[in-house]
DNA sequence: GTCTATACCGGGATAGAC
DNA sequence: GTCTATCCCGGTATAGAC
């Protein structure tokens, strides 16, 4: 039964993937050449075009996965009604989901101008998607009367660039785990659009 | 007088840089190649080393420029005693600084995983060098009583990811100007670490 | 200091056998 | 579905004339 070439199981396609994540977040898109991640995979270059059409749709595949990935799981909750625990739910979720992969982050945020001009438009809808999920939340807040902050738009531009600054220095296995993090980062989103 | 090629006014070293800056924010560096850098100019590729060794010096000597500049564009100010104040401009300074470079703040944040190990431990060095300013302000601050912040080094990280996701929304001749940025990020950063 | 020309290598992608 | 072989292109960098 045993085959030394030919499919080994249906799982090349997600290896291809898994392989191109890796390889894009570690040396950037343009860095990475399809025979490497050929090798990667253990298959021959020309075998991948089987999985993708070219290298601009591994890269896009890959970008919108992600994002829908993170736009289903924040979606698959229980909504809150209080504002103040939105925002909390939304630290901690942004924090904790975005350390759990590291690398689809990365490349969701670095490769942006390697994306053909109409891949580039769907994810930046979808960010901006994500994005308006927290003015949301603020605008709420500030209509109830339990936060303060005289530009949604922009606080919530800041609020998501201090939690995705989290990938950037957290590691497991340090003196601060992740619930200790998001503690922090919650105290300080809390803060800082506190009446 | 009129020379239509050889040297024109000893200004082809810095145009050289200042293409090799653009083409790599825009483009990245792995994706611009030394014969288009060249073309921006307006010489021919091999021209390019005579002024520089080679592609990866030549993105070094940028990112270490940067970061020297920006060093040395904070050490020149009148030291502030009173921590908040120096909060305060250290916040109105970084975004003000990275507004006017961002180009260069994209490509020193961008391209790190482009430079050959001992390069980046220089840039590296620099930057650490930058947060400790941060990190600095936030323990006098605490030690004197005026803010709150258990853990400076992590409230540091968040107020400079807040800060330097400015640079990737914001526009000059938009609603807000650069002032009224300043001033509503100040108030976020001021408020996050209050006591 | 810049040019032209080129060495040498590796890129993405495809064809056709198995 | 993967292989081998290959096409065609463009990459970095250098040599030598002017």
């Amino acid at each position: 039964m045993a085959r030394t070439q030919g499919s080994h199981s249906g799982t090349t396609g997600p290896r291809v993937r898994d392989a191109a994540l890796r390889l894009f977040a570690r040396h950037g898109y343009a860095a990475v050449s399809m025979r490497r991640i050929a090798q990667e995979v253990g298959v021959q270059a020309g075998a991948l075009y089987n999985y993708t059409p070219d290298k601009q749709s591994l890269l896009f595949d890959l970008m919108r996965g992600h994002m829908e990935d993170l736009l289903a799981a924040w979606a698959d909750r229980s909504p809150e009604s209080d504002p103040m625990a939105a925002l909390e739910a939304f630290t901690r979720f942004h924090i904790r989901y975005h350390s759990q992969r590291p690398d689809a982050v990365f490349v969701a945020y670095m490769e942006l101008r390697n994306l053909a001009p109409e891949n580039f438009a769907v994810i930046e809808r979808l960010r901006r998607e994500y994005e308006e999920e927290l003015v949301a939340i603020l605008r709420r807040g500030v209509a109830v009367g339990a936060m303060e902050a005289p530009e949604p738009k922009v606080a919530a531009m800041a609020v998501i660039g201090m939690l995705t600054g989290v990938n950037t220095w957290f590691r497991a296995g340090g003196r601060l785990d992740l619930d200790d993090v998001e503690s922090i980062y919650w105290d300080l989103v809390r803060k800082a659009v506190a009446g």
